[in-house]
DNA sequence: AAACGTTTCAACCGCCAAGAT
DNA sequence: CATCTTGGCGGTTGAAACGTT
């Protein structure tokens, strides 16, 4: 017999990234029952998961209102600026970016923005006119803004490098920008890999 | 075409605070 | 009041994608 008997009954726990069948079952769970006790939610679901995994998934990739990719001027702006203010309270900048998450605005800062800090000569968005000049342009640009899990259908897109466009205002007219959005062809990824447009296009098959 | 280096980002980890028991 | 559970947060990692030589 097994000395520790609550070893034997643990439940394996799975890790790594998740696969369509379990985004599946945890939308289909939320959908029937709503979010809450994340623990219990993973059991309940019959997912091999532990909770903050469930919540970190759902929050951070599965729910509907979830922008992804394009992070615009304004936005990095705003990141820029609450960053500013704030320091790496992340899930507080992203309170202020409707649709985004604390990871993306995270991952977004440390590999795009923090990085070209450290190159200053590159920097010109200190420019007051230069920011006036950016807004126009970016108010005037055709990049989605906000495109979420619950109308992303068929198309994913690939984050431009916004700082790449504050670096060089010229180069960047709006149409040249658009020129810049890099449309991924449908996923075909093998196995357990997936893009929300499978998701949620399954959704819709199914019928919820 | 292949090897290698770099970038991106999903996911995990550890810590902390709040609430429940 | 002490302990446990859960949720939330920020930091970090590692694999995949992408770019360069």
């Amino acid at each position: 017999m097994d000395k520790n008997p609550c070893k034997s009954q643990e439940v394996e726990v799975r890790k790594g990234p998740w696969t369509m069948e379990e985004d599946l079952i945890l939308i289909n769970y939320i959908a029937n029952h709503g979010e809450g006790v994340w623990n219990s939610l993973a059991k309940a679901a019959g997912l091999k998961r532990t909770g903050k995994s469930c919540r970190l998934r759902w929050l951070n990739y599965l729910r509907p209102d979830v922008r992804r990719g394009n992070i615009t001027p304004e936005e990095q702006f705003l990141i820029m600026e609450l960053h500013t203010k704030w320091g790496n309270r992340w899930s507080k900048i992203a309170k202020h970016l409707p649709g985004r998450t604390d990871n993306e605005i995270k991952n977004y800062w440390r590999t795009r923005i923090q990085k070209h800090m450290n190159k200053p000569a590159e920097v010109c968005y200190s420019n007051q006119s230069d920011c006036e000049l950016l807004d126009q342009q970016a108010s005037s640009s055709q990049l989605p803004t906000n495109t979420t899990n619950a109308d992303f259908m068929g198309t994913s897109y690939s984050p431009l490098s916004s700082f790449d466009y504050y670096n060089n205002i010229e180069a960047f007219s709006g149409q040249q920008q658009q020129q810049q959005i890099m449309l991924q062809s449908p996923s075909n990824q093998e196995d357990n890999y997936w893009n929300m447009e499978d998701i949620w296009s399954m959704q819709i098959l199914n019928g919820n």
